[in-house]
Parts: structure tokens; sequence; C-alpha cells
DNA sequence: TTGTAGGCGTTATCAC
DNA sequence: GTGATAACGCCTACAA
């Protein structure tokens, strides 16, 4: 066996102090049994060590770690501004949090021993280390749903991020309220004047895009005298996603208006739009949904609508707190809707009267 | 105390296959010594059971714990391609990370019980779990160097990014180039005529900052005919960088040419250009440095010098492993300075005969 | 080939 | 007021 590095332990104090090592534990859990005299020399030796309590111990006996597993990158904006959610509530509680996610981009052959074994290692490194609970992003949530009984069976807590899962999951879930966001953009557009629409759609696979989705066209069947066609963009953004945007663009009848599911999609219209020579919110306007960082940056900044990525993390950090400490205790999978609003700049403009 | 949640171990294993636990642990440490038929019994039992291994106990054991503290957090396009690197090489390594930050933005009042005490206790979290070694950006590492003891002292490796610590602070060192990016960019100004200059210095309590100055500056000394005057922005860019922004272009005599430290503050530049009128890469040249994701974006496009976020956070990522398994044995601090690449775009121009 | 026993660092229970 | 001792899950001599 391994020698583990030197390390100062309640033993040493101990000795150190001239005291069993059941006494220094007594002390330093701050228990008031002992005399005065005994606990200042332990305490004193304690503090001339450096000692520190080790974690892995109290882990192995308590079952609790006080670390969750995180699988969510810092992919964009949004998702940094999650995963600064989520830290702040966990350091809040003296929670640590463990981050693993699919490779990135490494140089190099990716291997892969099949579908999703990447994912099925990563689950298990924080099985393995006994986290408290896992949150997971839409991704994972999505293309893994079979890997997630990884967790639930072994009664850990699991919170999904934008993607709810079926109940008999019991996944609980944090996202945004798509529905009033779908909603308002198309009430947006209709009181602007717009009547012939188009829907930049997220893939399918995605809980938040097929709500967009129907959030926006539902708004619009109920807005007499508006027409819309809908194309579904590519898996993440970095896909060429301007193809279909160019053919959304192209189409026999040209929208006036154009709900792109994700600021990267509206990114790509601005692009598609820029080749075709269409002034964006005249010609044609863009709404887009998340409020990146990039999105008042754009020339015309984009109207879009703002989601709460901050709220969200913190929201489901919480959660996951509250099932590992008990202090949640339905059974019925937790749901938190958070408000969206709608963030109104340049991309937007009345309709032309052609 | 607590209970331990329900958890398979190996003695759980060992009665449901009819042997003693320590068969089962020879049976799965993959020791041949067991006979192939108890070995296939307790494997079945073991699968059935859904056993995983306990990290824990291993990390007591043998004092690894296989997993990495990183203080770095996703705070904007660069750093994430720093998590990225990083994220990428532990996972090829079966190793894991724990990422905690100081607190980000949370709502109430920000409580501090003296100056980094924040940070004395992330690095406590990171301490009692008993981390194999850290990653460190350069506002911890500048800001807390003190608190860098904690962890040397421990015998702990420890990697900063993009500053370089004292050498007796016992700190392997990962960052990029400044020397030849500060160069780079004096050279392509120089070479479109410019010869009136000023820079936008990054904050001198980091490293990077004053290298990337000293660097530019040094290489204007030894161009004929040059002038140039430096002003020092805030720390951090969530401050107003458009103050000193426009100090630069209001100044008496007004330079063609500006090298902000950081594409932020060459975005704040963007900003107070825009409010005097000037127009950017005819008026005045702007160059950045990072290559951040809206680098591209702004209008007109940011000329800037590309950082290998990615390979630094692996670069990073290996050593710290190296220092861990003890594939690297060498005293002296390692360093390791990634090459910069100038992009040339929009922002610069040639100087104008006025 | 398999089982017993000691130990890793800590907490909690029980004597003294 | 303090010190043995068992236990947590696992590994590893060593014994059988």
């Amino acid at each position: 066996m391994l020698k583990p590095r030197e390390q100062v332990s309640q033993k040493q104090i101990a000795a150190a102090a001239g005291v069993s090592q059941a006494t220094v534990s007594l002390v330093l859990s701050g228990s008031n049994v002992t005399s005065a005299e005994t606990r200042a020399r332990v305490l004193r030796a304690a503090e001339k060590l450096r000692y520190r309590p080790n974690l892995l111990v109290h882990g192995i006996q308590t079952g609790k770690t006080r670390t969750i597993g995180v699988m969510a990158p810092p992919y964009d904006f949004y998702w940094s501004e999650v995963l600064y959610g989520i830290h702040d509530v966990l350091s809040a509680n003296d929670h640590v949090m463990i981050t693993v996610w699919p490779a990135h981009h490494g140089p190099g052959p990716r291997r892969r021993h099949g579908p999703g074994m990447d994912e099925l290692q990563q689950i298990h490194r924080l099985v393995d280390r006994r986290v408290d609970g896992v949150i997971l992003w839409p991704p994972f949530a999505s293309l893994f749903q079979q890997h997630v009984q990884e967790f639930v069976s072994r009664n850990l807590p699991v919170v999904t991020i934008d993607h709810e899962l079926p109940p008999e999951d019991r996944a609980d879930y944090v996202g945004n309220d798509e529905q009033a966001g779908g909603k308002m953009v198309a009430e947006h557009l209709h009181a602007l004047g717009h009547r012939r629409f188009a829907h930049f759609a997220g893939a399918s696979v995605f809980n938040w895009a097929t709500a967009r989705r129907s959030a926006f066209e539902d708004a619009l069947r109920g807005l007499p005298g508006t027409s819309c066609f809908t194309i579904e963009g590519p898996i993440g953004d970095s896909s060429p996603a301007i193809v279909p945007a160019g053919q959304i663009l192209d189409h026999p009848s040209r929208p006036t208006a154009i709900f792109a599911a994700t600021d990267p999609f509206a990114r790509a219209l601005y692009a598609a739009a820029a080749e075709r020579n269409l002034v964006i919110g005249k010609d044609v306007s863009i709404v887009g949904f998340s409020d990146h960082d990039f999105a008042a940056i754009l020339t015309p900044p984009l109207t879009t609508v703002r989601q709460n990525g901050y709220a969200i993390g913190r929201a489901a950090a919480e959660i996951v707190l509250g099932r590992s400490t008990g202090s949640i205790t339905e059974i019925e999978p937790q749901i938190v809707r958070m408000p969206v609003e709608l963030v109104v700049r340049q991309s937007t403009g009345p309709v032309r009267n052609d």
C-alpha cells in the first residue's frame, strides 16, 4: 500500500498534548466536558501542528461528504451564471462541488467505448466519491436519461436544470418559465405589427426547446391574422446554424419577424441576414433567448428574453441541499419555474409596409 | 452519529456470495489468487448489488483522493477555456476537480470576517477534503499570497496560472508568453505607421499586467520616434473601465494607437471612442489581449492577441498531476510560457496623416 | 485458495 | 474529566 503523505492526525496532537486521542476528539468537537487546561493544551498543540479535520473520514462515518456533483460545464455566459449560483449556495452551506462534463475538444482521437461511455465514467467518478447529490444540465439529462438511474437507484438526489424528466425518474427540476417567455415574444412582435413569423427552434430533444416553441406557436394561434413556420436548428451551437438560418430568410413567404430559440441562433440569423443585405430591425426583426453577454454588443443590439442563470443555479443548489439534508421530504419532484423578462433592444422594430 | 445512507459494501457482497469480505476485496482488486468459481460468484453478487468502490476509504488509506482543487471561476471566455483544459486532462487521468471561488454576487450583505476570510475558508474546504493539489488563478494568487502557504506548508502541489509567484513560494507556473505578446502588438502598430501610443494597463498587482506593460513599453523604446504613455485600469472589468478609457482619448497628445491590456478594456475604449465620435481603425487603432468570444463580434472586429486558454489549462493540470504522482521531481518551480498569436482584425489600420 | 486481524482517522459509547 | 473500544469500508500481511 502506498505511504500516505505525512498528515497531522488527532493521534499526533494527543501525543504532543499528553492525552488520549479520544480526548483530542472531544476538545476539537467543542464539547465542554474537558477541563479548561486540557482543552487549552490540546488546542495549542492542534494549532501548532496546523491540524485540519479529515472530511473523508467524516464522510465514511456519516455518509455525507458535503460535496455535490455538478454535470454542467461553463458552456456559455448563461451556464457560467448558473454555476456561480450553484457555487454560492453550496459555499454558504459549507458544501463544495465536483464539476464533471463530457470531454471538450481535446486534441487527438476522441475515444469512446460506446454511446455515453464517457458520461457513465463521469457518473461513477461522482458516485465513487460519494457525493450527496447531483445537478444535471439538459444535454446530459436528455441524452443519457438511462444513466440518471445510476444516481436515482442509489437514492442520490438529482436536480435537472432546463430539462424536466418524467416523474418516474424522481428528479427535481429547475428551469425558466419558457411558457411565459415564448408568449412575451409573440406579443411583443405582434404589437409591432408583425404578422408573418418564423421560429428558429432548438433541437427537439431538449425540453426547453419544445416548450419555447409550443409557447410561441400557441400564442400566435391566439393572435388573428398571423402565420408562422418553424425550422429546427442543430444540437449545440458550434454546428453550422447558419444553414437553417439562411433557409428561414430564403423562405418563399419571408417572415418579417423571427424568434430564435437561443441567442447564438439569433447570431446565425444576423450573419445570414448580412449575406442577404437585410437590415435587422428594419427588413426583419429578430428576437433571441437568454440575454447572453454578447447580446447587447451585436449590431444592432439584440432583443432577447433574459433568463436569470444565477437564480436558477441558486434554486437548484438549494433543492439538492434540501434533499440531502432531509429538509425537503416530498416524494413528488419539486418544480421551479423562474420568471423571465423581455429585454427590448434594436433588433426588433415596427413592421415595414412594403 | 448520523446513520449512513444504506450503502453497498464489500461486506454485503461477501454475505451474498458466501465468502469473507477479504476475498471480495481480492476479487474486486483483480488479483488472480482466487478460484474461478469464487471469483465469478463474487463478481455476480457485486454486479447485482450495483457495488461501487468507496474512494473516500481509498483516500484515507493511500493519501490520494484523485481530486484536484481548482480556485478559478468561469470568469469569462478565456477562463472557461482554461477550466475545460484542466477538466479534460484530469478526466483522462481519472481525476476530478473541486471548484471553489470567492463568492460571486449573491443578494444580501456580503459578510466578510476580515480580508480574505472567504478565501481561507475555501482553502480549508479543499484541505479538509484532502485534495492532491491545487490550481490558482491570478486574483487569488496575487491578493492572497499568504494563503498559498496553507497549501505549500502541507506539501500540496500548487500551480498558478498567469501569475508567477516568487520561487520561495514553491509554486509551479503556467502562463502566456506576455513578453512576445506585448512585442507583437508594438511591432504591428509600428508597421502601420503609428508613432504616438498609449497603453491601457491592467492593475499592477497582477504579474500578467506588468509583464504585458513592460514588454510593450520596452519594444517601443527600441522603435525610433515613438512616444507612449500608460494609464492603469481598475481591477476586474466590472468596474467602470470607461473612465480611464476616456482619459486616454482625451489626453493632450491623443495617441493614434492604443494597446489595451485586456479585451474588456478594449471594449471600454470602444465605448469611450463612440462618445467622442472617433472611428476605430481610422481615427484611432485599438488592440486587445485574449481574443475573447466577443472580440470578433465588436464593430469593428477587434485586433487582439490570442491566448490558448485550453492549452494553458491542460498544461496546468498536467503539472499538478505530475507533482501529485511524483512523476515530476524537480524542486525548482516548473515554468511554462504558452505561445500567443496576433489576430489582426479591423480595429487597427494605417495611421492617418492629419 | 481462503479467512483472520490490524490499521487508516475519526466519532460515540461506555467505563473509570 | 478522561481513556479504552467499537465502528465506518477497505486493504494487506499473515495464518490456515
